[in-house]
DNA sequence: AATTTCTTGTTTATATTATAAACTTATTTA
DNA sequence: TAAATAAGTTTATAATATAAACAAGAAATT
């Protein structure tokens, strides 16, 4: 019998999704663009970054823009296959089918 | 600022949406043959079948087949309406876009 | 016929997540 | 100089997912 696929668990998380989303399609993203964006609070935005950073998907470099801190997110090659076999793999779901 | 819309935590899950993308697919099915399709254990499937049933996505029948219990499990009209606007909230997230 | 095993689940406990609230540090602005 | 703003981090709480333990009846075994 055909089973459902595994869904990638860094991914399958409504904040960590669209951060990924959205580093998938630009260069970088900033910490208060990223927060607009997607709309999350400071709190959990910072939590999500720092998981998708801790696990490889995305990079963090922390540094001043006119004496403020700017925290610059962008995707890593490893964040980048992990999100494409997640598109593929909710794909399946996404099909109604026995 | 376009935002990413709201995915409904009921069906961001991934067993729950497993279950889900079956019944939207066919008649109706039981218990058993959802734990085997989704690969899930029984203690996970009960619980997350009775989260679908008290939101009103899906009915449960609890009868008797060759003197065994048989829960057998159906979409409702409502079930197929939110797996509809899940599918194309997510579809937003999986097209990379700034 | 008693005991063990299998089927079909439910209940309970635990680990993980998501989220918000509170806090920090530095910078403007009134 | 006091208050407000910016840009986050840390901590606490609530919600989820999952597995482990449990239950009750049917069938098989000794």
């Amino acid at each position: 019998m055909k089973t459902l696929g595994e869904l990638d668990p860094v991914l399958h998380s409504q904040l960590r999704l669209a951060v990924v989303s959205i580093l998938v399609g630009t260069e970088e993203a900033d910490f208060t663009f990223l927060k607009e964006k997607t709309g999350s609070t400071a709190g959990n935005l910072s939590v999500q970054l720092e998981k998708l950073s801790s696990e490889g998907y995305i990079s963090i470099e922390k540094t001043f823009r006119n004496k403020r801190p700017l925290t610059t997110c962008r995707i890593t090659p490893k964040g980048i296959r992990q999100f494409e076999i997640y598109v593929k793999a909710i794909q399946a779901y996404l099909k109604p089918g026995k």
